[in-house]
DNA sequence: CATGAATGAGCATTCATTCAT
DNA sequence: TATGAATGAATGCTCATTCAT
């Protein structure tokens, strides 16, 4: 009656709130009390919408996994596939706060996700659904000079360097900086790619 | 033939106890209960040789970082440098059961990293020490065409990549596969280095 | 007779829990584990009526004070103020088994404030709430042939002395008797007030 | 050979530290390592000379007593009686930061043989002892008007009143100013003692 | 829907003590 | 005389979870 459009405000705010915890302090210091005292609810409340600490957790995650698939839905993509490459993989590159704060949380689901394998088989579905993507991507860019099996390696070494760049800048404390990831990723994409011709995209 | 004199060091034992614990089970589940128990000492005397768990936690970094160092130390390496490149990276994929264990490991410890700034200060300074060599690897390789920046860039994206893709592999309950991670590394360093002449090592 | 309709709110028991084992053996030996022992509840209960162990402390010393204050005030008072004060003031000795424990409660109590702020405030206030009622009634017992100042010297004496005779009694292990510790406080009432004319009181 | 006058150097300077522990942090934070770590000495050595704690807080509770002896021995006695009595019961209050400390050992002490039989007897023969000499102080000053037993009384009565006020003062945080408390001392001795002639004394 | 009482296992850490050197 | 290794019990406290309301 109340809430029409918006469906689970509630619920939605303990998983933001819990995403808030993972980036600040880590996933080992998530817990039910502190999701309750961040979201300003009682720890029976939390237990209500999450009625136990994996289930927390997995639902967290699968909202860190939906956000950053929007995120790369969102983007602008244009005419020119290597700069379009370039524009979603830097989406997974902690190059500013926002997205810094989303690596920490994707790295602390994944470290964790080998050894939980619940949480090992979300992390398997986003891994696939983006390397799909990146395959057909990297297969329009060879224009008939590769394999599909050889567009399928490309994408999952683009994913894999990336995630790698990620896990560098966010696990050693500033030793890497913005510039220096995105310029690896670019030399990277050099590598793979032959750079396209500069045009203007229509978004 | 292994340890004839030398009953191994109680302090070792206890940090390969810990260590074993956390390719097992994860980070979150050492305790220096287990540790004692998988250690077969008492709590006192995990804490006699670590005051307290962060001491711990330390000191089994340091002994994978070192385990790691020592191990791509001894690999053996040839008059062909492009081939050295992937026996050395390939030393950091989760390629046998005991790299799979030692990823694990390493991807627990990045991920706390992330949090933990005393942890970070190992990280980044294996980091570097790994870039360095291979910046020097790849500087050899280029033979004069790359400078000494780009070397460094495709240094940084290298070990990026292999530690990505071990992440991947680790963290996805086999959605890649140890071929395809292997397939992945040496896709990448085609496209970086020209494959030197087939020459036969001497070692 | 004594519990018909409220079954004594499980806070207060755990309090009550708490001055028994203060009282048989020492604040010392007072922790979580053996208050929720004496009390019959668990670990965990204790700690929910009472977060940190501090906090149990402080209101076990509240609740002292709040007793001692219950017992001074539900005296009988008669018109003779030098019997009055002999009353009053003997409540606080240890000249019966409950009044002993009390008063080993008091004093370990009192000792712990000396180092410990939080309590040193509690007993602050009683200390001057005793007073302040003492000072009154040597006022009154003086008759106009003391000024204010000495009478609050004389109260504060008085409370002082009695807490001294309780002090020792019940630290020197039995070296002084009741009947000498009586006598001590007579003898101190009879040197600070003449004693009034013999009235049968009216309670 | 290399100690002949000062007999255990070692010894004493450790139970010096615990008292040093007692009057800053209290009797509860007394542990064989905060001894060893306040004397500068490993924890080894701290048992080697006292074997379990409670021969530790025997010998320090001891230290303190034979302390407390020598100030009142060395106490410049007159051939005013009543002004030496004030002289000595002085030396017992906390009147500056020397004796304020020795104060808050004291009332630790005490508080601990409320329930601990060994420190009972020890305290039992300090109080004894001073009693006995007070005793003594008040037959003289009384000049025959009072029995042998009322004596006895005054001397216990005084004693307590002393230990009383060092409790109040030390146990609320500063409620009682020194000058309150030799006042109430003053008034006491002036209730229980004629106040002597005005001679100069001779030491 | 939401709360708070209650639980008991688990946590890191401190403790006094024993023993070999 | 002095040390440090080793122990295991005990500490205060946090934890996820169940249940009644």
């Amino acid at each position: 009656m109340e809430q029409l459009s918006r469906p689970k405000p509630r619920r939605t705010a303990l998983t933001e709130a819990l995403l808030r915890i993972v980036a600040q302090h880590g996933l080992e210091q998530v817990s039910v009390r502190e999701v309750a005292a961040a979201g300003g609810v009682s720890i029976g409340t939390v237990q209500h919408y999450f009625p136990t600490k994996d289930d927390m957790l997995a639902a967290a995650f699968t909202a860190v996994v939906d956000r950053m698939r929007q995120r790369i839905e969102s983007v602008c993509l244009g005419p020119d596939v290597r700069r379009n490459l370039s524009t979603v993989l830097s989406e997974l590159l902690p190059l500013d706060a926002t997205r810094a704060a989303e690596s920490r949380v994707q790295l602390a689901f994944a470290a964790r996700a080998a050894t939980a394998p619940e949480l090992a088989g979300i992390q398997r579905s986003v891994l696939a659904e983006i390397t799909d993507a990146l395959t057909g991507a990297f297969d329009r860019a060879a224009a008939g000079t590769a394999t599909p099996a050889q567009s399928r390696i490309a994408a999952q070494l683009a994913v894999a360097a990336t995630d790698g760049l990620a896990l560098h800048a966010v696990s050693s404390g500033g030793w890497l900086s913005t510039a220096q990831v995105s310029a690896a990723l670019e030399f990277l994409l050099d590598a793979l790619v032959p750079r396209g011709p500069h045009r203007t995209g229509h978004c």
